[in-house]
DNA sequence: AGCGCCAATGTAAGCGCTTGCATAATCGTT
DNA sequence: AACGATTATGCAAGCGCTTACATTGGCGCT
């Protein structure tokens, strides 16, 4: 049977259509006996309002689009948790769609969200986003986190990628160590690259103090941490310097540098300290524990979908100021040592 | 400035809007020349079609509305992810909100819901899903994960948790274990009652190889498993004896049991061996690794999404068979009993 | 030249809803 | 009793799009 829709209702109570809808919205110019027959009538036949043709006459979705390179992993479940939490406060709902490293995909994915939605909260690690940029619909508003799409006219949350990676160095040598190596994200990757600029400028000012340095290149997979490390020690093998402290561009590739060390029969920290990136749940359940820069991940979808939705609610303010959030080192077993 | 639409384009190539219409979307009762002028002004224009008009007018909207009780977390993101894989197989995109385990909340995401999607994906663990079936419009292809809501018209696709509670059962049985516990989620949980269930049949069929059995309410939070841990040593300590092998209801809860069991000097598995349930992730990565019942959620999700799909594709097809997935026990080191 | 035919184009209705405006009904005032 | 002020109600346009149907013009044909 077809669904009910306004007019069956409006035949029903035997009222103009226009009355049945102020009737079930609430409106305070109607008379108590009509909204009772309305109601009535709506329940009879099971009506349930049309959210799209809603949204199509109101101008106004109450949804946001969220644009993830992936919708799953521990990573941006956090972010989804935040913006989810943050969403529902605010009544608002959300459309979701991963981009899975694509830019095509997430070229298509804003279209598709075009007029469903009524602000955009995107991530998009590309380092080159331009494509991007060229179809956002220019009334539509964007927030991005922790992506370097340009002149995002309704700002941005970003990461400080960069600090976080020099405070890893920082530690490191803080820790003792002298011979450092970093695993780094893809080449590809905005914030990967941030990362290893960090941790190649507290090098640089290390100066001296630090023997010669290498630099693996990793995919943020757990897989490619493993094989960087597996790279380090055939170096080794070959007489290259084993280094005694190793950042990694991020905690899932730490996870499988962990692995390969443990396998290699490395101890950690006591060989080679281990320092990650983003605190991801598992991070404190590796053996040992892994230090990690945090991010507050959570906070970052949370703040990301405020930001939209100020902007949202008051369309000709001035576009909020950028928002930085700053990485927290987090101290575990994995880079405490003795020495 | 207002976003172009089709009627602007239309003006600016200096067409009918049907035209216009027919050429955005490559219909080929257009001729050559009108068809570039069209690509031509929408380009300038930068138009982008408003996928909600569309979708009224089309009544089509090639989106799936994804409920959850929650949309973070080990779990539910690998549902997400399973669902995600087959939308986007299948040009479908996704609206998932989360009930947050209230069901006013999922009734409210439900209403918010029409009119958006072809149909509907839930999952709704409240063993009182009543109130949910009241408000579905009757209408909406609707297929549920892992719930018991009555009737629902075109599918469901469910674990078979009962087993996989006679399973984990058996196995720590096998194991030599002579004294059971269980910790269960919530009463209100319809999965927790079901393992309980195979819990209580396996050990009825056992008979009287087994000795007392207690039985603790958690909630599937990590806290309440160690909680209920607690009470159990708390019991042992009064002189109730102590159990040599723990069914606990999901891997949450198992994990924070083993924290409590470290924390009391009892060695796992040799003073108690312990089996969760699901297989999240970080299972494998616990000390020692988590005997548990993998039910291959990935799948659920995938699975789930493909039901529907089909569903939609050809609507007066026989609505599809339930399809249920049994979970798989995997052995790792917690439960594996050299007795 | 005149016929029908077909392809290209335009017209307008309709998807389900909201809302400004006009109309009708009710009330209190003097 | 007649007036305006105040409500309740209905009419109809419009949100941006698709599409059945009508219209137009060009073509080949006899």
């Amino acid at each position: 049977m077809r669904r009910a829709t306004l007019n069956d209702v409006a035949k029903e109570a035997d009222v103009s259509i226009a009355s049945a809808s102020r009737a079930i919205n609430g409106l305070d110019n109607v008379a108590e006996g009509v909204r009772t027959r309305v109601l009535e009538a709506a329940a009879k036949l099971k009506y349930i309002p049309h959210g799209g043709a809603r949204s199509l006459a109101l101008a106004r979705t109450n949804t946001i689009g969220l644009l993830l390179p992936d919708i799953y992993g521990e990573f941006f479940s956090e972010i989804i948790r935040g913006v989810d939490v943050a969403a529902r406060a605010r009544g608002l709902h959300l459309l979701v769609s991963g981009s899975h490293g694509d830019v095509k995909e997430a070229v298509a994915a804003i279209l598709a969200m075009s007029g469903r939605v009524d602000g955009l909260l995107v991530m998009s690690p590309f380092v080159d986003s331009q494509d991007l940029g060229a179809v956002f619909p220019v009334s539509l508003p964007l927030v991005t986190i922790a992506s370097r799409i340009g002149q995002s006219g309704y700002g941005a949350i970003t990461v400080d990628n960069y600090a976080g990676g020099k405070l890893a160095v920082e530690h490191l040598l803080a820790q003792g160590c002298t011979r450092l190596a970093h695993i780094s994200g893809p080449e590809s990757n905005f914030e990967a690259q941030e990362r290893k600029r960090g941790f190649a400028t507290a090098v640089a000012t290390a100066g001296s103090k630090i023997a010669p340095v290498t630099i693996h290149e990793g995919d943020f997979t757990e897989e490619s941490g493993f094989r960087c490390v597996k790279d380090i020690l055939a170096a080794a093998d070959g007489g290259a310097p084993l280094p005694d402290g190793i950042f990694v561009g991020n905690d899932m590739m730490a996870l499988g540098a962990l692995f390969a060390l443990k396998e290699g029969g490395l101890s950690v920290p006591d060989d080679i300290a281990l320092v990650g990136f983003d605190d991801v749940p598992i991070a404190r359940f590796a053996q040992p524990a892994l230090s990690t820069l945090r991010v507050g991940v959570y906070e970052l979808g949370r703040r990301g979908l405020e930001l939209l939705a100020d902007a949202l609610a008051n369309p000709d303010a001035e576009p909020a100021e950028g928002i930085v959030i700053s990485p927290e080192l987090v101290i575990r077993e994995s880079s405490k040592r003795t020495g």
